[in-house]
This record gives C-alpha cells, sequence and structure tokens, in this order.
DNA sequence: ATCGTACCGTACCATACGGTACGATACTGA
DNA sequence: TCAGTATCGTACCGTATGGTACGGTACGAT
C-alpha cells in the first residue's frame, strides 16, 4: 500500500471495479434503459444501492463511466497501429494497409466492440457528448491513420494522386460494413469474415491509386 | 365505399393510420423503450388506451408494424434502381452506378432513415426478426444491385475480373460511412454529403476494376 | 330511427424503476 | 484494541409504465 493509490483504499477499489465490470456486461449487453440498478448490483454480487450510489451519482454517470473506459482503452490498438512505419515503397505501404485493415476489421468484429458500436448510437441522441468521444477516440483514428499513409504515400510518389477522404471511407466503410450485418443479423449463420476480406479490399484499393489516368470521361 | 374496403370503415383506418404515424414519429425519434404508449396516443390525439389496444395486440406489435412499413415501403428508391438497364459499355456502366451511387447516399441520409438504422440497430437483439427484414429489405438489395451491375459488366469484358463482394462492400460501405458519422455525432456541424461523393467513389472503384494487372505482390 | 361499432374519459391495477434513509455489521489501518 | 469507513439488508418513496375495465357518447350503415 503505497502512497501511489491515492487515498483509495484496496477494498473501495475493488468493489468499484466490480460494479464497473457488471455494468459494463448489461449495459452493452441490453442497452442503457433495459438494465435496471438493481441488475447491475446482483450481477455485481453487492447488496446495496447505497454502496453503488457511493460511487457513482446516477445511473447515467455510471453508464458514462462505463462507455468512457471502453472508448479510452483499445488495448492493442493504437499500440500496434500507430507504430506503422512511414511507407518507402509500394511493398511497404501494402503491407501497412494489410496489417491495419486486418486489425482494425478483426477488433470492429468483436462482440465487445459491436456492444459497444450499437449502444453507443443507440444512446447518441441521448448521451451526444459519449458518442462524439467514441467517434473521435476509435473511427475517426481510422481514418486518420489510413489517410495519412496514402497521404505520405502519395507526397512520395509511390502512389498516384487521388480522393483519398473518398479512397479511405471506402476501405474502412467495407470492413465497417461487415459489423453492419453482425448488428443487424446477429450471428444469423453469418461466420465472421476472414483476414482475406481485409487483404482483398487493400488489394483493390491499391489497385485504383496504382492505374494510371484510364482516359474515360 | 365499394365492396373492395375489406369490411375496415375508412372511420377505423383514419384512426389506426393516425396511431401508425405518431408511433412512427416517436419511435424513430426517442427509440423504443423510451416511448411511452400515453405519449404515443396524446401525439396521435387519441384518448384512450382502449383505442390503441384495438389495432395493436401491444406496445411490442405497433413497434413491428411501424418499423414493417418503413422497411416496406421505400418511394422511389427501388422504382429508380431496380429500372436500372444493364451496361451496354463503360460509359453506360459508370452512369448506372453513379445514379446508385447517389440515391443511396441521398437515402441513407434523411433524417428518417437514419433514425431507421438507429432504431434497427439498436433493438435488434430484442427484435431478430425486424433486423432480418429491414437487412433484406434495404442493404441486401443494395449489394444485389451494386454486385449484379459489376458481374454483368464483367461477363461482357466491360470492366476486368474482380473481388465483386469486397469491390462492392467497399462501394456501399463508403456511402454507409457517412450515414455512421451522422448517427454518432449528430448534425454537429457536420453537413450532409455532397452528391459528389458519391461520384467520387464510383470513380475509384471502376479505376480499380478497369486496371490492367499490375504485377505488384 | 335504430343498431352496432368506434371512440371518449377516466379510473384502476400490478409492477417496476431510480433514488434515499437508516440501523446493523464487517473490514481495515493505526 | 480502537476508530472510521465500507458494506449490508431492508424498508421506503414517488413516479411511471403497459395493460384492462367500464359506462357513456358520437358516428355510420341499413
Amino acid at each position: 500500500m503505497s502512497a501511489s493509490d491515492q487515498g483509495r483504499s484496496s477494498r473501495s477499489e475493488t468493489t468499484r471495479e466490480g460494479i464497473l465490470a457488471a455494468a459494463q456486461r448489461l449495459f452493452l449487453e441490453r442497452g442503457f434503459q433495459a438494465t435496471s440498478t438493481d441488475a447491475i448490483l446482483a450481477e455485481a454480487g453487492v447488496s446495496s444501492k447505497e454502496t453503488l450510489y457511493r460511487y457513482f451519482a446516477s445511473k447515467e454517470a455510471l453508464f458514462a463511466a462505463v462507455l468512457g473506459n471502453l472508448t479510452t482503452e483499445q488495448p492493442g490498438f493504437s499500440a500496434r497501429l500507430a507504430a506503422l512505419p512511414p511507407p518507402r515503397d509500394i511493398r511497404a505501404l501494402r503491407e501497412s494497409l494489410t496489417t491495419a485493415a486486418r486489425e482494425i476489421l478483426k477488433l470492429m468484429c468483436q462482440p465487445t466492440y459491436l456492444a459497444l458500436w450499437r449502444t453507443m448510437m443507440a444512446e447518441a441522441p441521448r448521451f451526444p457528448q459519449l458518442g462524439a468521444a467514441f467517434f473521435s477516440a476509435i473511427p475517426a483514428r481510422g481514418f486518420t491513420l489510413v489517410g495519412g499513409l496514402l497521404r505520405a504515400a502519395s507526397e512520395q510518389r509511390i502512389i498516384a494522386e487521388a480522393d483519398f477522404e473518398a479512397v479511405t471511407r471506402m476501405l474502412l466503410g467495407g470492413l465497417l460494413s461487415y459489423a453492419m450485418t453482425e448488428l443487424l443479423v446477429p450471428q444469423q449463420a453469418t461466420r465472421p469474415p476472414t483476414p482475406d476480406r481485409a487483404d482483398a479490399m487493400v488489394d483493390i484499393m491499391l489497385r485504383a491509386v496504382t492505374s494510371q489516368s484510364d482516359g474515360f470521361s
């Protein structure tokens, strides 16, 4: 028990984390309104509402804490992708894009992430700041990453000039389409997409930005 | 009052439609759980719950009726797009794809459609058949349409062979990405995308499927 | 005119929810 | 050992919800 734990005893912290974890499970599984505080207490093994309201001012605050956590900590995602080197040649560019596309596709199709996406979109009207925070923390990073790689490659004459905003949206949107299908038709014999789907999209995308002008109107 | 109105008096029909319209507005605006039957009655100008429950067995049934309506009737969408001719040359293909892409982008960014999308994804776990019906009625049609155009063009040697599943997902996903942004960050100075965004994506897509094999690994 | 139906208006029911209060009890740190 | 605090267990409050019941009233077709 060093001085680094800012006054919170480990007992408090354990209870708080337990409530957070239980709330995360239920909120993501059932949504905000369909999850009662009683259900969260039961899931957390806590026997009194007073305990919950000692740590969170309201059900909304608990919800915000849960989604804030999920928005902040995306383990491995930023870590592996932020370290992608600037492209030296077409081969390196393809490799970086493939890595990114595979990682994004894998992340997006995880059950937790699907549920987070669903919850965010469902509650965005009632919690606008949560939706905005999620957007800038996750999807916007993907746009910046892919768009940055393409622009850098273009400046080094590795690929042709193009409408990179549209190109980026097409790659990420193509990956996103799998998540949307999962969200609308949950698990209905729709096996999760394989990494080669990401590879195929990178391939198509590079074909578009490496072709000479075609002269068609 | 001919024999063609199957027993329903016009009075009944008017009330029923009024309830449906009010429920549609509120369900799409606030979601299923946050919309009370009392609020629907007030919005419809109906003064007794008994009237509602004369036409709909439960709140769930009313919800299903509303979303079923919205899923079935997409005015102008199928009409204008189902009539797209099979492509004769690259010019005709581009024109058909541009028309389709613009129409889809416009449709997806309408407030009603955005709200429908949000509601469907939010409630898909609780109403799986509604999500599946919506998916096969709207997004799946877009996939079939674009994929069909591309495959037909490929068979006529207008464009090259390619992974058309991935290509189609990239075009529609690119358009979809605008709707997703709107859903997460509602109206936050994010002006709706202009039709030229659809044009740009068709352009990129055609560049990918008209380029010769590039020889890169 | 009359009869059946649709609608009104209101009251009601059982349940569930978010949140508070409070005395009793277990734990933890000095 | 002692004091403070975190948790327990339970009771409670006000409100809202989906759904039912019922007597009265407007309407529409024969």
